[in-house]
DNA sequence: CCGTATTGAATGAATGTTCAACAAACGCTG
DNA sequence: CAGCGTTTGTTGAACATTCATTCAATACGG
């Protein structure tokens, strides 16, 4: 059906499943640092949420997947609540932190920093099945945690203006006449939309289909300044005057 | 700062919260035939994930809700997740039924089939805080467990095929270079996102604006199809011979 | 040795499920 | 229609389980 595709499933990055053996140089036994052991069982936790679910996320869980006994969590974390929101904390920062290196990486070319803002979102690093299933766990939970539901706003304020910044000039470059907020608005949902589909894991959506189908829709809106070569993919078009 | 939005808070159609008092013509008290009583119960058990979200809601709240005693829910659905299954299952089935009817509603142009199962999605009888809520409430849990994963896709295979014959015919008829599946995929997922973005509730995002927005989205990638008038309100163009 | 990190069992609260008692509707018979 | 037994729906308390939290004892590092 769908042609192959190599990866998603196979070597997926950030996979500390198995973080216990093996002291890859880090001390692991007693001597681990105070932000270590809480890192340790940050990743835990995700681990957790995203083979469990949040309900079935338990302290328990976390302690055994970090290999530390039971009441070890209380006492780098006061409480559950406190190691999720921490855990939550993590994630955020770094798919902040992410979006905002991809940016800093790429050019002052608009359609590059767009392009390169698209393709961040869809890096192995924070777009796989461990972190996705993360995510969604906390945003089940966000709209009845404040707590929760502020820093679920990973795309945040920043992020959205980012957008409209970045739609506001292209709409001048290429003499479009689309209402750049609004735009903006769609075309960030749409990652959104693609990551939510990617997490379902159903029919055959991978990381692979969800970026052509948000280049895709790049080289639809902004014709341009994106074009589609023979091979399929999508590519930014020759600069402009 | 953002324009007025009448609406999305106020008559949110849907708010069967107060679902105790009031027989509305249908019978209440001892004489509720099973099929009511497990409706019942299904509404108070959505308002529940609405208000508390999926972990915290508990037979207690369902029952109270509903205005029964603890015990009832056993006796009508055999277990706490038969209720949830249940619940989803009916979620499921409205939304299936809502946007096919939406379709058959539309006429026979591509276009404005299209347009009807976008503003469908948008319609407040499916798109509303409480059962927005109620979804993500589950989507939450959907990764690690299969049987609400199935249900979970009320954005379904039948639907996405939808989407992806009307882009194909679209594409046609307006000589548009995208490649139909991929786009598909973009859209419905722009739609699922913007759900997602309701559903936080965060920014000023309201059913409104979402739907401007997806209208904004259809205008960019059919030109051809959709036109912006001087309203800002994105309409259908005249068809084409 | 002192302080800190860690353990694992005890504790108590929350909650899903069961069940015996009860009440309303229904059906049967005279 | 009245009387009566049966079925079905409903209740609330009792029960068992799961789980977060506490804490006294312990082990390690400095």
């Amino acid at each position: 059906m769908n042609t192959p595709q190599p990866d998603d499933e196979a070597p997926e990055i950030d996979k500390p499943a198995d973080q216990d053996r093996k002291g890859e140089g880090e001390r692991r036994g007693r001597k681990a640092s105070k932000e270590q052991r809480r890192q340790q069982l940050i990743e835990a936790t995700i681990d957790s949420l995203a083979k469990r679910g949040y309900s079935d996320t338990t302290m328990a869980d976390v302690a055994d997947g970090a290999g530390l006994s039971r009441g070890i969590v209380n006492f780098h974390f006061e409480s559950k609540e406190k190691l999720l929101v921490a855990t939550l904390q993590y994630m955020a920062d770094e798919y902040s932190s992410h979006w905002r290196s991809a940016l800093a990486r790429a050019g002052q070319e608009p359609a590059d920093r767009l392009w390169s803002l698209v393709a961040a979102d869809f890096d192995r690093v924070i777009c796989n099945k461990r972190k996705l299933a993360a995510w969604c766990a906390f945003w089940g939970e966000a709209k009845s945690r404040p707590t929760y539901q502020a820093l679920c706003g990973a795309r945040d304020e920043a992020y959205q203006q980012v957008f409209v910044d970045l739609c506001t000039v292209l709409k001048h470059e290429g003499d479009y006449g689309f209402e750049p907020k609004a735009l903006a608005l769609a075309l960030s949902a749409t990652l959104e939309g693609l990551w939510h589909r990617l997490m379902m894991g159903t029919e055959s959506v991978t990381r692979e289909t969800s970026f052509q189908a948000a280049a895709e829709l790049l080289a639809s809106v902004f014709p341009r300044h994106f074009v589609r070569d023979e091979t399929g993919v999508r590519r930014r078009a020759i600069k402009r005057p």
